[in-house]
DNA sequence: CGTCCCTTTGAAATCCATCAACGCAGGTGG
DNA sequence: CCACCTGCGTTGATGGATTTCAAAGGGACG
């Protein structure tokens, strides 16, 4: 549970008492190969899922059969903290890569934050961090084209990945397939390819082996209008985003 | 503040202690006109917003002037609870029509959670089907074209008024003006009032004078996807949504 | 060496934006 | 009382962005 730990202290100071129930949260660690659903549409949780390594993602089908890709979840996120007060999975939920999960029980959660103030708004203001990180997705499909939400979600995953150490100067992971990345910003493979192509003609980034790199950040925040405010970072974190954009 | 106290109690039973913290709470109401900016982007709100009465919505620009809502609000709504623990804005808030709003100093609030779970779990749920009604707008805005989105927003803001009365049999007031409900879907105005006349003549629904009337709603539903699962209501609710689309 | 998945490219069709204009109702001031 | 203005709704014509359909190249892996 120390990544748990690391994550709520990351936003808020716990005392003692606290560091040791987050720490005696009863849980169990389990590998997931790559794309296996951990908890479908309609389904009710009962244990919350702590993403320890690799990465996973939120998704949901049209009748017509179009995915659309509503999230991805890295090291530290909890991609399903919401049902502990939403009791139905309103959207599915799997592994992208092989990915590293540790399972929480519901119960052994709400005792958690019941007395414990500082462990509750951590968590709840996690929730509403996700809630924020959806506002912003929905400018995106909304007001921007292709090339703009292309750009803007590099922007979000290099810098959610900076703020958990995971990517190194200008460069991080970035496993998802051209045919996934396309469901999450909403076009098709095809277009995606095309702005990708763009983008990479432009000399702003470099794409291949799941590895990102940007090589203009600058005209990158400037394409995709990225302004880092809706991930609320605490005020340590946001001076080094302000640093990387300087 | 007994439409909070309602709006609690048709998630969770309170009880009598909690009910009378809850209507102790220090509040101020005031009248606003239509378009009137409650908090605006940047800002660090010191006081919760409930809607008493009148319609309310959260908005931006992008850099070219385009606007996107990101949601309306109506009676009950709490439209920036989640700044309890987001201490800045992300985006805008306003009225739309004229309003009776009451604040709440957030020390007030916060005070009011702590050490009692109920009404701690009534809000932090508040603010988490505030997040499922996003995702389901990403799922929207990703992959389904006008016309459905459309009938979407219709099915969505007559279920949200028929949960808190404020709908009759099948019609609903609609006070957006035509730029307004282009704004939220994602579309341009011109092109929402073809849309719009689309479903006119396909006889699904009218609306004329802030009035929404659906005249065909499993055809709306269908052409919409619409599954009102995502909004959470709690059980007797969900029966009787149930009941209407039957 | 072949197969499968992912990526890439081309051409045609569709959806939506943009530009432009008009009608209509309500309000306002001369 | 009427002329004028303004905001909102409506429609037509054109261009651009994206989808759809189709096909081919490349790399990993059995």
């Amino acid at each position: 549970m120390t990544p748990l730990l690391r994550k709520l202290e990351s936003v808020i100071r716990l005392d003692d008492e606290e560091r040791r129930a987050v720490l005696a949260l009863p849980h169990t660690i389990r590998q997931v190969g790559p794309h296996t659903d951990v908890a479908t549409v309609g389904e009710r949780p009962a244990h919350c899922c702590l993403v320890l390594e690799g990465w996973a993602h939120r998704y949901a089908y049209t009748s017509a059969g179009d995915r659309q890709i509503l999230s991805f979840y890295i090291a530290g996120d909890i991609p399903d903290l919401q049902h502990l007060y939403l009791p139905v999975m309103d959207h599915s939920l799997a592994s992208l890569t092989a990915c590293t999960l540790a399972f929480i029980p519901h119960e052994a959660m709400r005792a958690l934050v019941v007395g414990r103030p500082g462990v509750m708004a951590a968590l709840w203001r996690d929730t509403l961090v996700d809630a924020s990180v959806y506002r912003e997705r929905i400018m995106t499909l909304g007001r921007r084209q292709s090339l703009g939400r292309t750009a803007h979600l590099f922007c979000e995953m290099y810098m959610r990945q900076c703020a958990v150490g995971l990517a190194d100067d200008l460069s991080c992971p970035l496993p998802p397939t051209q045919a996934e990345l396309a469901d999450a910003v909403g076009v098709t493979a095809v277009h995606f390819n095309r702005s990708l192509r763009t983008l990479r003609s432009q000399r702003r980034i470099t794409l291949q082996g799941g590895q990102l790199t940007i090589r203009d950040w600058m005209g990158l925040v400037a394409m995709a209008e990225f302004d880092p405010v809706y991930l609320h970072f605490n005020e340590d974190r946001h001076q080094s985003a302000e640093k990387v954009s300087a």
